[in-house]
RNA sequence: GCCGCCGUAGCUCAGUCGGUAGAGCACACCCAUGGUAAGGGUGGGGUCAGCGGUUCAAAUCCGCUCGGCGGCUCCA
């Protein structure tokens, strides 16, 4: 396609939502205008409306849209000073727009553009699409509550949400792409294959059920097994610390209303939301020779966290999660070659779970809260930065995204279907080893502060598994399978022969299970189909025979007949 | 937490205008003994999320609580 005829998606996403402003005003003309920028395959706009929206309303404003583009409304553009704005959007009673603009003018504008389509006027920088006839696939999605500015302290804003796209075509795949995710919520998945469940009991903490937790425990195997060889020690910290600990470290501060709390003796104790004050206990206790260092502390440590009720989302957000977490003290001259090497270790995990791509981020020192001087941030992002360098990856930056105590690298894969998930972290902390007192004895006799990295690669494997649920839409690696091989006898006559090569396999190492129900042979294969079991081996008279196994693949219709020793050599 | 929507059998869902519940799958039993994505029959299974209210009568209307979903805010 030619791109030149190809309307700039931004642009056309967010002329879509002017159109839908006109739409809503037609329909409450009282309706106070908050923003309408585009966004990532379509586009919002905010409205503070005299009554609530229903979903009914969303059929009916997008007819009026339609309507509207039918019309061939031109985008007219004009600019004014910016006290003549005010002055109109004061008149017309647009008062979040007064706000904007009174925000613009502090900034030192002295002139503002409006756009002008059909009746409707709206502040607006643009660019926007000549006329309405360019809008060819526009769809309104769904509405939901949103924060005046984002601040929760501000009423909320009805939100409409819309996509829009340059054809009908474009359209069609996007609502593909819909579909094909929901068919890869791993929430569905999830009860689907048998693998976890949520109840009402404990809101935001799976229960695992056996096939489920024999995934969690070869994803903590293999880590465990990868930290042994990649230098890493292996620590556990207590699960319920005295809330004097999580002052000290400052998590009381931030965090105390996401924590659960618990009174003993008139003493309180917190259940631990992360494992770095633990670790830091342990590490305190003795004073390390600089020749000891690196000091890599791993620490699958279980967390609780009070997410508020409405973020929580299947695996994905919970309130109790098992994190990959290590913590890595070492000396400045030292910090970069372990970042190298965290990042190498980072990678190489993903593509063992078979994500292919992955992006990395630098999140840089927040505006707001941050401790530490600039200087100290500086080295420590250029530490970040150099280590990317030096593997020669390319790196997006996370604008004031860092924790307060530090910088970090976020790392994100792009799954099966091309969304990005946001995984594993590593982050310099100048917080805990000064709020610690974290020590060695340098070169020079002397104590120095060792610098603290905390890395999770994994992040929580309650979220890992979300997303490679999602990316491989339940086909899950053969390691991370706990039934590898389903037999499944033709007729319950060679139940006896499907149970001897069960036998058979399971001492060679093959995880193998066998279907003895009276289901019909189609059933079962059905069912083991369903359950994405790698291998079915259909086993009746021809096997007993001949000693061979018809095997038949997940997701493949065609079969095929192999000896068992060359069955097992697959594994 | 906030805005909106939702909660009916183990699962997926139907249930009109208020008149105390249905289907398919799953499960149990029986028949059938099958060659690669649902063989047939019979049967059991529900305080309609919970509590309160309106009503002669509530799955249905109203309120509260709990939980879920879509967003917002948050994410050490």
């Amino acid at each position: 396609m030619n791109k030149d005829s190809k309307i700039d998606n931004e642009t056309l996403r967010h002329s879509a939502s002017h159109i839908l402003a006109t739409a809503v005003l037609e329909m409450f003309p009282d309706a106070k205008l908050g923003i309408g920028p585009a966004i990532e395959d379509g586009f919002y706009y905010d409205f503070l409306l005299p009554r609530t929206l229903i979903p009914e309303d969303l059929p009916l404003i997008e007819k009026k849209m339609q309507h509207l583009i039918k019309q061939n409304l031109k985008f007219e553009k004009y600019e004014e000073p910016i006290e003549e704005a005010e002055k109109f959007l004061h008149k017309t009673k647009q008062d979040l727009k007064v706000e904007l603009v009174a925000g613009l003018k502090e900034d030192g504008e002295t002139k503002v553009s409006f756009y002008k389509t059909g009746n409707f006027v709206d502040l607006c920088k643009g660019p926007h699409i000549d006329s309405t006839n360019k809008l060819k696939a526009v769809k309104l999605t769904h509405i939901s509550g949103s924060y005046w500015r984002g601040d929760n302290e501000r009423p909320q804003l009805q939100r409409i949400y819309g996509v829009a796209f340059n054809s009908k075509e474009e359209l069609k795949e996007w609502e593909e792409r819909m579909r094909e995710s929901a068919k890869r919520d791993h929430r569905e998945l999830g009860k689907k294959l048998d693998l976890f469940s949520f109840h009402h009991e404990a809101p935001g903490a799976a229960f695992w059920h056996p096939r489920g937790k024999f995934v969690y425990d070869q994803m903590v195997n293999f880590m465990k097994a990868e930290n042994e060889k990649r230098g890493y020690e292996e620590i556990a910290t207590p699960i319920v610390l005295s809330s004097e600990l999580w002052k000290q470290s400052g998590h009381y501060e931030n965090f105390k209303e996401n924590m659960y709390f618990t009174d003993f003796e008139e003493r309180e104790f917190a259940v631990k939301p992360m494992n770095c004050p633990g670790g830091c206990q342990l590490f305190a206790e003795k004073l390390p020779s600089y020749r000891e260092l690196p000091i890599r502390h791993a620490e699958f440590g279980i967390v609780h966290r009070l997410e508020l009720s409405g973020v929580l989302h299947g695996l994905l957000r919970v309130r109790q999660f098992t994190q990959d977490d290590a913590h890595i003290y070492c000396t400045p001259e030292q910090l970069e070659d372990e970042i190298v090497k965290i990042i190498e270790y980072t990678t190489d995990v993903y593509k063992s779970f078979g994500f292919e791509n992955f992006e990395l981020f630098i999140a840089t020192k927040p505006e707001k809260k941050a401790i530490g001087d600039d200087t100290t941030w500086q080295k420590a992002t250029n530490a970040l930065e150099n280590a990317m360098r030096k593997l020669k990856l390319d790196w997006g930056v996370k604008e004031g995204e860092g924790a307060f105590y530090g910088p970090k690298i976020e790392f994100n894969v792009k799954d099966a279907i091309g969304r990005n998930w946001q995984l594993g972290t590593c982050q310099i902390d100048f917080n805990l080893p000064e709020r610690f007192d974290l020590n060695y004895i340098g070169e020079d006799g002397e104590k120095h502060r060792p610098v603290m990295i905390h890395r999770a690669i994994i992040g929580s494997f309650e979220r890992f598994l979300a997303v490679l649920l999602e990316h491989t839409a339940g086909d899950l690696p053969l390691f991370l399978q706990s039934e590898v091989a389903r037999i499944i006898p033709v007729a319950s006559e060679f139940a006896k022969e499907g149970e001897k090569i069960m036998k058979e396999l399971k001492s060679k190492g093959v995880r193998t299970g066998i279907d003895l129900s009276n289901d019909s042979l189609s059933k079962k294969v059905r069912n083991g189909e369903l359950m994405k079991i790698p291998y079915l081996l259909v086993v009746g008279e021809k096997e007993a025979k001949s000693g061979k196994l018809t095997v038949r693949e997940r997701g493949k219709e065609k079969q095929e007949t192999i000896s068992i020793a060359d069955f097992i050599k697959n594994f």
